[in-house]
RNA sequence: CGGGGAGUGGCUCAGUUUGGCUAGAGCGCUUGGUUUGGGACCAAGAGGUCGUGAGUUCAAGUCUCACCUCCCCGACCA
C-alpha cells in the first residue's frame, strides 16, 4: 500500500474524549473513529487488524474442529421471553417493534437463537459432538459506554457453541477451547489470566474467564505473587492465596474472553434433545465460548505501546513492514525503496510504503504512533553506504543490510 | 440513573470572571518558494450560525433558563 493513497488519518495531538492510553492510540493512529459514543466505525488499519484477529480465531477454532456459521442479529423477542432471560437482561438489549408489530431485538448473544436452531435440526446422538461459531456484530445498550471499544454499544464477538451428548463430551470441548483460547490470545500479543469465575446471566455450571492486566481495567482480579493462580476479586473475600498462602496483588483487567459449561439449560427450555443410543430422548449438554473480538484490539495495545505510539505484535500488525524513504529529493532512494516495496510483496509480506512528500521527522513520528513491527529506513545512511537500514519498532535494534539482502533479512528477524 | 467535568474552524486550546466594534492562536488543509535523519521555515489563502432553543440588554462566545452531546467515577458485561 502507498501511504499517499492510504486513509490513514494520524493525530498529533490527543483528542480529549480520550483517557486511556488505548483509546488515544487508536484514535492518534487512525484505527477508528467514533460515531456516537459507544459506537465506533473501524478506519482501514483498524478494520485490518480487526481481520488479522478473527483469522487467528478462525484458525484456532477450526483446528479445535469448529465449524464456522452467522445467525441473524435480528432476533423475535419470544425467544428471550421462553428463556426467561428476557426480563434479567432487561434494558440492555436493544428493543423495538416492526411495521408488523413484530417484538424484535437486536442480538446481545445468541443462546437462545442456537439453541431454538439446534431443536429444530439436530435429532439423533449420531449428529454429535457438534461444534459451531460465529464471529457477528453484538449489540448491548451499555448504562455507560467506556474506553473506546473496551465498552461499546456494538462490537464484534466470537461466540461458539457445543453440543454434546453426555457431560464427558462437553469436558473434552471445553478444554480443547481452553486451550485454543491461550493459543489464540498469545498469538494476539497478549499477557492473560484465566480465573475460574462466576457463570452469572449465562447459567450453568463451570466457567472461566480471560483476563488481560491493564491499567484502565474495569474488573479486579487477585493474582497469588508466588504460585500465580488468580482469582476474581469479587468472588474471593481472603487475603491470601488458598494454596500457598501467600499475598495477593490486586490487578486491573479487561475480560476478553469467558468459556461456560452451560449443561442443560437452554436444552431443556427449549427441549432440544437427541434421541439417544438406548432409543430415548436426552438433553443435548451445552457449551459456550465467547470472545470480545473488538475489545481485543483495546486490549492488545494496552500491552503494546511505548512513549512513541503503538509496538504491535506481528501477527496482528496492520501491515509488517513500513518503508520509510527520506531525502524527497533523491529519485534514487524513492526508487530503491519502491523496488524493496515490490519485491517484499511479492515474498508475501504486507508493506507500506511512505511514499508522502513530507519531512523525514514526520514520517519517522508517524511510523513509530502506527507501529508497524519493522522499518526499512532509506536515507543518510544510504547515500553513505548504500545500504538500508532495517529498524525494529519493538526494541529499537537496528541493522545495515544491502538492498538485494532486505528480504532474506527481513524474513529472519520477523521469525 | 446519581456524582463530577467539558462543548469556540478538521485537531489542541485562548477569550467567558468584569457583556462592547469585522471572534483569535498553534497545528492541520490549499497555492508558491526554501528545506529534508525525528512533527522545519517564509509568504499568500480557504475554513466559524462560538452545542441547540428561548430570554435579558442599545449590545451576548460572555448573563439567565431549558434542552442536547461528549468525557470521568459508581451498578452491568465480551
Amino acid at each position: 500500500m502507498y501511504w499517499s493513497k492510504a486513509f490513514i488519518p494520524t493525530l498529533k495531538e490527543t483528542p480529549q474524549e480520550a483517557e486511556s492510553i488505548s483509546h488515544r492510540l487508536m484514535l492518534r493512529s487512525g484505527l477508528v473513529r467514533m460515531l456516537i459514543s459507544g459506537v465506533y466505525s473501524y478506519l482501514p488499519l483498524g478494520f485490518r487488524v480487526l481481520s488479522k484477529i478473527e483469522n487467528i480465531i478462525r484458525q484456532e477454532m477450526n483446528a479445535c474442529g469448529a465449524e464456522e456459521f452467522l445467525l441473524s442479529a435480528l432476533q423475535p423477542e419470544e425467544l428471550w421471553v421462553k428463556s426467561g432471560r428476557d426480563e434479567e437482561i432487561g434494558e440492555v438489549m436493544f428493543r423495538f417493534i416492526d411495521r408488523r408489530g413484530r417484538r424484535l431485538c437486536l442480538g446481545p448473544t445468541h443462546e437462545e437463537i442456537v439453541t431454538d436452531l439446534i431443536k429444530n435440526n439436530v435429532f439423533s446422538y449420531r449428529q454429535l459432538p457438534l461444534i459451531l461459531y460465529q464471529i457477528q456484530v453484538k449489540f448491548r445498550d451499555e448504562i455507560r459506554p467506556r474506553f473506546g471499544l473496551v465498552r461499546s454499544c456494538e462490537f464484534i464477538m466470537k461466540d461458539a457453541y457445543s453440543f454434546d451428548l453426555d457431560q464427558e463430551g462437553l469436558n473434552r470441548n471445553y478444554k480443547n477451547m481452553l486451550e485454543a483460547y491461550k493459543r489464540i490470545f498469545k498469538r494476539c500479543g497478549l499477557d492473560c489470566l484465566v480465573i475460574e469465575a462466576d457463570p452469572g446471566l449465562m447459567g450453568g455450571s463451570l466457567s472461566h474467564e480471560f483476563m488481560v492486566p491493564a491499567e484502565s481495567g474495569e474488573d479486579i482480579v487477585l493474582r497469588c505473587q508466588d504460585c500465580g493462580i488468580s482469582v476474581s476479586y469479587l468472588d474471593e473475600k481472603l487475603a491470601r492465596c488458598k494454596k500457598c498462602n501467600e499475598k495477593l496483588e490486586k490487578l486491573n483487567t479487561i475480560e476478553i474472553g469467558h468459556i461456560f459449561q452451560l449443561g442443560t439449560k437452554y436444552s431443556k427450555i427449549f427441549q432440544a434433545n437427541v434421541l439417544n443410543q438406548q432409543g430415548s430422548q436426552s438433553a443435548i449438554i451445552m457449551g459456550c465460548y465467547g470472545i470480545g473480538v473488538s475489545r481485543l484490539i483495546p486490549a492488545i495495545l494496552e500491552q503494546n505501546n511505548d512513549a512513541n505510539g503503538i509496538t504491535w505484535p506481528r501477527e496482528v500488525a496492520p501491515f509488517e513492514v513500513v518503508i520509510l524513504p527520506l531525502e524527497a529529493g533523491s529519485s534514487k532512494i524513492y526508487e530503491t525503496g519502491e523496488n524493496i516495496y515490490n519485491d517484499l510483496r511479492k515474498s508475501g509480506l504486507e508493506v507500506l510504503f511512505d511514499d508522502r512528500q513530507e519531512q523525514a521527522g514526520v514520517k519517522f513520528k508517524d511510523a513509530d504512533l502506527i507501529g508497524l513491527p519493522l522499518q526499512v529506513i532509506l536515507g543518510k545512511n544510504f547515500i553513505k553506504s548504500g545500504k538500508a537500514e532495517i529498524k525494529l519498532r519493538r526494541n529499537g535494534y537496528s541493522s545495515l543490510v544491502e538492498p538485494e539482502n532486505i528480504r532474506q533479512e527481513i524474513s529472519k528477524l520477523l521469525s
